[in-house]
DNA sequence: GTGGGTGCAAATACTTTGCAACCGA
DNA sequence: TCGGTTGCAAAGTATTTGCACCCAC
């Protein structure tokens, strides 16, 4: 895999992660691009997901054991609750600035859009 | 399961995780049991693995869809390179201050003893 | 004695991969 | 044409589960 081509595949799946909020799996990515392309395969839909999270279009996280997907980059917080399953983002200033001083405290680069944390929510509390 | 029972393997297991410091995975965590145990059975495992992190004893999160546990339940950040899939922790004292602001925001628990940052360590940049 | 815990093996679930056909540059 | 990309199916991992036996209380 030297320098990448267009594949509709590919674009029709960066499309659908960037216009939706939740953090679908590779498989819910799958069942709903099979509306736009009804034959894409599911290994294709990996495939891609990896070059496009490698590439940095898109982020990926785990979640019990499985992957998820956002295609939404810009620096935000990730929370899990360990009740219901459930994953919200949290968008704050003070994401920056906490990055930004963990980073130096460890001497590494830290990516501020893709923080997992866990807990319970409102309800599961 | 009702109320729990004592048994050689689970305390054998949460021992196992409080002396060590790398964030093994279950089967890292069988192979280390077997020189203690030798007929423990993988499924034993993962099962006390599972009852220990759901009573708050070990912690549990996943990276690039595996399961990994951690016997330190005191509020630290784990920091997973995405380059050479290396996991150190980081303990700092801003980490409570974070938390508590990103709960209110969110109004939810989070538990400051189990955030996961992605990025790339000072090598692998 | 009773019911939770265990070892074992089979079953699930998720993800990757080999291969021939296909298609974008 | 050339080589990256795809669909399909098989293979590879990680984790869970059913069941008979065992053991802590």
């Amino acid at each position: 895999m030297e320098c990448k081509r267009y594949s509709r595949q590919r674009e029709a799946i960066l499309k659908n992660l960037q216009h939706r909020t939740d953090h679908p799996s590779a498989d819910m990515v799958y069942e709903s691009i099979r509306s736009e392309i009804p034959n894409i395969s599911l290994g294709t839909v990996y495939r891609n997901l990896n070059t496009l999270s490698e590439s940095g279009a898109i982020l990926r996280f785990s979640v019990e054991g499985k992957e998820r997907f956002d295609g939404n980059i810009t620096p935000h917080i990730h929370f899990v609750c360990n009740g219901c399953g459930a994953i919200h983002d949290a968008f704050d200033s003070c994401v920056d600035d906490f990055v930004h001083q963990v980073s130096s405290l460890l001497n590494c680069t830290i990516n501020g859009a893709n923080l997992v944390f866990q807990g319970k929510c409102n309800v599961c509390r």
